[in-house]
DNA sequence: ATGGTGGATGGTCCA
């Protein structure tokens, strides 16, 4: 079973790299962020014809999540209780082949200390209140998406100039670690301890030549899931396509339960 | 260089 997380900036935009790379690295499930489009424009069709069935959770312009499946997916939930109507698209969760799946799409938050920084710690408050009402992590729960942060500088190609700032800050990497302490384990650092690892880069200033990244793209995961992960990669090939993604998907493999 | 690029949109907002 290999589950993937991809966020794709634009699924209008990204139909051709996407289609192609779905067809190549055939994922069982793939998580995606930013779809930027309402359910009714979501390319299901296009999807279908690969075998994959979706469930969309999307919005106008901006943010919208998606699960596509090779298999049934049961128990969707759209939406993050708490969310103001109409709130932003930033998590769809379900389960497929015993494995409970939960996309998101964790807020930026622009800048330390603005309105959107508050609304990014608040979500993922918000996030951890919800796995403890709604899921246990005895069982088999996988949570994946753009978490917009880099966990510890490991993680950030240059630590001294992302110090303090968006997506490095401390209170939101404290934020995320308390989501983690729900019952989560960071799949990625299982097999790989080393830095220079990211599924992040800036179009801008040529970063992805210079591999001026951040890995903000995550798979974590339960202790039952834990000992079935057989291995994480983020896959930078299509970051080198035509009209890429500015992230990079990042696949974990398990062997059956 | 307080910039740079890309997407949705049709002015700017967002990342």
């Amino acid at each position: 079973m290999r589950i993937a997380t991809w966020n794709v900036n634009s699924i209008a935009a990204r139909l051709p790299v996407v289609l192609r790379w779905a067809e190549y690295e055939r994922p069982d499930v793939l998580c995606l962020q930013e779809i930027k489009c309402v359910d009714a424009k979501f390319p299901a069709a296009e999807f279908e014809a690969l075998g994959y069935a979706s469930v969309t959770h999307g919005q106008p312009t901006y943010n919208g999540v998606a699960i596509l499946a090779l298999s049934p997916v049961d128990g969707v939930v759209k939406g993050l209780p708490g969310d103001e109507e109409p709130g932003h698209s930033r998590l769809v969760a379900g389960t497929v082949g015993g494995i409970t799946v939960v996309n998101v799409y964790i807020p930026n938050g622009s800048e330390v200390g603005s309105d959107k920084y508050s609304f990014k710690l608040d979500w993922l408050a918000r996030l951890r209140m919800f796995l403890d009402e709604r899921y246990s992590a005895a069982d088999p729960v996988l949570i994946c998406g753009d978490f917009n942060v880099a966990p510890d500088d490991r993680d950030v190609h240059d630590p001294k100039l992302w110090d303090g700032k968006i997506l490095c800050s401390p209170a939101e990497r404290e934020a995320l670690e308390k989501v983690r302490e729900w019952g989560f384990e960071d799949a990625f650092r299982l097999h790989t301890t080393d830095g220079g690892h990211f599924s992040w880069w800036d179009y801008r200033a040529g970063a992805f030549r210079r591999n001026a990244g951040l890995r903000i793209d995550h798979v974590w995961v339960t202790a039952p899931l834990l000992k079935r992960c057989a291995s994480v990669r983020i896959d930078k090939e299509p970051r080198m396509w035509d009209r890429p993604s500015d992230h990079a998907p990042v696949i974990a493999e398990f062997t059956a339960g």
